[in-house]
DNA sequence: GCGACAG
DNA sequence: ATCTTGTCGC
């Protein structure tokens, strides 16, 4: 897949905010995307002291959730970890990945936020208004928000809210465990970003795409 | 000014 | 994210 580069990556912090707040407008929170034979996990990890970023990418069936493709980039490590500024960091090298999968997801699961973001561009719509794919922001802890305490059963959510509006969900997949914020990245809308989650999720508190993912940028 | 803060 | 064994709880 090739993928159209509509900014650099070596930038100061207001750039950053520049980029976040013109990309944001192209975000859509409405479902724009048709069968779903593919779902695809995306993770990063890094190396050699933090200097080298690995990004990996697990290509899964769907609903059956069987690794069919994969793919690991490799690149230098640019730009820090400051939050709110994720994306900066890992998307380079996760594009890197995508690049080299022979199978096109049609669906993308990402770690971190999709709008649950202070300007409303977490990772998941970085990396679905560059893909043009549909994502989803899947984070096992919250950047910003409020939200009431989640019920302990799988498949129970409660809204995130942040500033009057609703921005994402909490989302219980195994019981006795902390949940997860799940938010809309691109072409797709929380409800049914929450179902996807579900679809992806068998007995883990994670779901498979990111399981497979991780496995893959860790060792 | 004082905390909070995806991975 | 990363450094890392055993241990607590369903």
């Amino acid at each position: 897949m090739k993928i159209e580069q509509k900014h650099e990556w070596v930038l100061t912090a207001e750039a950053a905010i520049e980029i976040q707040q013109t990309l944001r407008t192209e975000v859509i929170t409405r479902d724009r995307f048709g069968v779903v034979n593919y779902v695809a996990g995306v993770d990063v990890g890094f190396e050699a002291d933090g200097t080298v970023t690995r990004a990996a990418v697990a290509v899964l069936s769907y609903p059956e959730l069987q690794l069919c493709d994969q793919a690991i980039a490799r690149r230098p490590t640019t730009f820090p970890y400051i939050p709110g500024f994720l994306s900066f960091r890992e998307v380079p090298a996760v594009l890197d990945a995508l690049e080299n999968v022979k199978i096109m997801p049609d669906l993308l699961l990402c770690d971190g936020q999709g709008i649950a973001h202070p300007r409303r561009f977490g990772i998941a719509c970085h990396l679905g208004v560059l893909t043009n794919l549909p994502a989803i922001g899947v984070a096992k802890s919250r950047l910003i928000g409020k939200h009431a305490e989640v019920p302990d059963k799988r498949g129970t959510w409660e809204p995130l809210y942040d500033r009057g509006e609703t921005i994402g969900a909490v989302l219980k997949t195994r019981p006795n465990t902390n949940p997860l914020y799940i938010s809309p990245g691109h072409r797709i809308s929380l409800e049914t970003a929450i179902a996807y989650v579900m679809g992806c999720t068998t007995k883990y508190r994670l779901p498979e795409t990111t399981r497979f993912a991780h496995k893959l940028a860790s060792g």
